[in-house]
RNA sequence: GGAGAGUUGGCCGAGCGGCUGAAGGCGCUCCCCUGCUAAGGGAGUAUGGGCUUUAUCUCCCAUCGAGGGUUCGAAUCCCUCACUCUCCGCCA
C-alpha cells in the first residue's frame, strides 16, 4: 500500500510515478472519490462531536437531578443523521481501500523501463561456464536413473509435482542444509520455523492478496487459510502489527519451507521437469530494516544469495529487473539467473526484493525511531537464499559428466555422507 | 472432541452504563535532592485518523480481542466469532 498522504499532497507525481509501471490510474475518479470522502468525513466526525457533547451534558444534568427531558428531545433527530453519515463514510472509506489495495509499488529510480524479462538489465556475471566434451543432459533425463520421478508423482496428485528418491533426494536436502548453515552461521541471519498455512490477513500484508488469489492453493477451512507460495508471507507477517524495539534492528531471518503455487497463469510454460512445479522447496531471507539502512540491506541480501551459489561454483549472472518484469509489490528486484547446460540458458534461482513501506504499511510493521521517539514504517526486503529445487537441477547439470553421472560438489560432502557421485 | 476460566496501555492490574483514553503499580524519559551506588521528591510517558498547515501546538474523531446490537450515552449490558489458559479424551 502507498502513503494516502501523497496521493493527497502530489497526485501528479503520483500519475507519474504509476505511469511508469503502465499502471492506468485514474486521477479524475480518484479525486472525485477524496473529495467526497473528505467532506462526508468531516460532516461525520461533527456529528459525533454534537452527539458527544449532547451526551455529556444529559450525564452532568442527571447527576444533578435536573430534568433532562428537553435535551433528550434535542439529541433525538441526531441518530439517524449520523447513522447515515457513518454509513456513507464506511462505503466511501471501504472503496477508497480497494482503489489503494490494488496500486503497485513505485519503483526505485533506478529501475529500467520495459516490458517484460527481454530488458532487464544484466549487472554482472560470476563464473566460468562448464565446457563438455559430450552432449550435456538436462536434469530430468540425468534424473531418470536415479530416483527422480514425474510419473508417480502425476499418479500421487497430478502434473506439475516430482518424487524424489535416494542420493537424489539427500542432494536437495544436503543443498538446504549448507544454505541454512551458511546463513545463519556467516551471514548472521536467526533460524525460522514458521506454518505452511497462513490466513487471509497474512497474505494481505505482503502483497499477495486480495490481487493474486488465483495463484495460491487454497484450504477448505472457514476462514480460509492457504498454502503458503513462499516463507516470505508468514516470516515477514511476525512483525504485522508490531512496533520493533530500536534494540532489536534490523531483524534478519532465515526459513526454510516448501513452497507451493498454483501457476494458474503459467500453462504450458516450462512444463518439462522441475523448473516449474505445485510445490518445491526454498530458503528464504527476510531483513526486517529501518528506512536508512533498506538500500545496504537489500544489497547485502543479495551477496549473501550470491554466497551460495559461489560455494557451489555454479555460474550465474544477476539481472535488475526492469519496470514491467518487478513484481506488484516491490520497488526494486534482483534476480538471480544460474547456468543450466541442459537448457543453454540462465534461469533464475533467487528474487531479491526491496519493498520498502510498502508491505509494512499493509501490515502495520513499524518501529521506534530513537531519533524521534516516534513509530515509523520499517521497510522490508527479502530474497530466495536458494531456490531448493533449482539449485538441485544446476548442481545435476553443472557437474554431470559423460557417463551421465552426477559428481557432488566438495561443499556439499559433509552433507552427503560419503556419497561423492550419484551414478 | 467434552467441561470450565479468561482477553484492558510497553508490562502487571482496577474498572456501579455518564465526570474513564482509562485508577494503582512496574518499567522508561526528564528535573530536584543526595559527594559514587542505593533510597527519596516532582513532571512526563498509547496508537491511528481528520481539519488546518511550511511545520508544530491547541482542536476534533476513533480505538479497552474482532464484528454486530441495545441506549441520548458502552471498557461496562446482549449476540456472534477469534484467540489464550486449565482439566479430561485423542494423538506424532
Amino acid at each position: 500500500m502507498l502513503d494516502p498522504q501523497l496521493f493527497r499532497s502530489d497526485l501528479n507525481e503520483v500519475k507519474i510515478q504509476l505511469d511508469r509501471r503502465s499502471y492506468d490510474f485514474d486521477t479524475a475518479a480518484y479525486e472525485a472519490l477524496e473529495s467526497k470522502r473528505k467532506a462526508v468525513q468531516i460532516k461525520t466526525q461533527d456529528l459525533q462531536n454534537e452527539r458527544n457533547k449532547s451526551s455529556k451534558s444529559i450525564g452532568q444534568a442527571k447527576a444533578k437531578g435536573e430534568n433532562i427531558q428537553p435535551l433528550l428531545d434535542q439529541v433525538q433527530h441526531l441518530g439517524n443523521q449520523l447513522k447515515e453519515a457513518e454509513t456513507e463514510l464506511s462505503q466511501i472509506q471501504q472503496k477508497m481501500t480497494e482503489l489503494m489495495e490494488a496500486i503497485p509499488n513505485f519503483l526505485d529510480e533506478v529501475v529500467p523501463a520495459g516490458k517484460d524479462e527481454d530488458d532487464n538489465v544484466e549487472i554482472s556475471r560470476w563464473g566460468d561456464l562448464p565446457e563438455f566434451s559430450f552432449e550435456a543432459k538436462d536434469h530430468v533425463d540425468l534424473g531418470e536413473s536415479k530416483g527422480l520421478n514425474f510419473e508417480v508423482a502425476a499418479k500421487i496428485a497430478s502434473a506439475r509435482f516430482a518424487v524424489l528418491q535416494g542420493p537424489l533426494a539427500r542432494l536437495q536436502r544436503a543443498i538446504i542444509q549448507l544454505m541454512m548453515d551458511t546463513h545463519t552461521l556467516e551471514h548472521g541471519y536467526s533460524e525460522t520455523y514458521v506454518p505452511f498455512l497462513v490466513n487471509a490477513d497474512s497474505l494481505y500484508g505482503t502483497g499477495q492478496l486480495p490481487k493474486f488469489e488465483s495463484d495460491l492453493f487454497k484450504a477448505n477451512n472457514d476462514p480460509a487459510l492457504y498454502l503458503i507460495p513462499t516463507a516470505e508471507v508468514p516470516v515477514t507477517n511476525i512483525v504485522r502489527d508490531v512496533i520493533v524495539d530500536a534494540k532489536e534492528m534490523p531483524l534478519k531471518f532465515v526459513c526454510h519451507t516448501p513452497c507451493f503455487r498454483s501457476e494458474a497463469g503459467a500453462y504450458g510454460r516450462d512444463v518439462r521437469g522441475m523448473i516449474r512445479q505445485h510445490q518445491f522447496e526454498k530458503v528464504e531471507l527476510v531483513q526486517i530494516v529501518s528506512e536508512k539502512k533498506s538500500v545496504k540491506a537489500h544489497e547485502e541480501l543479495t551477496n549473501h544469495a550470491e554466497n551460495i551459489l559461489k560455494k557451489l561454483n555454479l555460474p550465474y549472472r544477476k539481472v535488475l529487473l526492469c519496470a514491467g518484469d518487478t513484481g506488484f509489490s516491490s520497488s526494486k528486484t534482483y534476480d538471480l539467473e544460474v547456468w543450466l547446460p541442459g537448457q543453454g540458458k540462465y534461469r533464475e534461482i533467487s528474487s531479491c526484493s526491496h519493498f520498502k513501506d510498502f508491505q509494512a504499511r499493509r501490515m502495520q510493521a513499524r518501529w521506534r525511531n530513537p531519533e524521534t521517539g516516534k513509530p515509523e514504517l520499517v521497510h522490508t526486503v527479502n530474497g530466495s537464499g536458494l531456490a531448493a529445487g533449482r539449485t538441485l537441477i544446476a548442481v545435476m547439470e553443472n557437474y554431470q559428466d559423460e557417463q551421465g553421472r552426477v559428481h557432488i560438489p566438495e561443499v556439499l560432502k559433509p552433507y552427503m555422507g560419503g556419497i561423492e557421485i550419484i551414478e
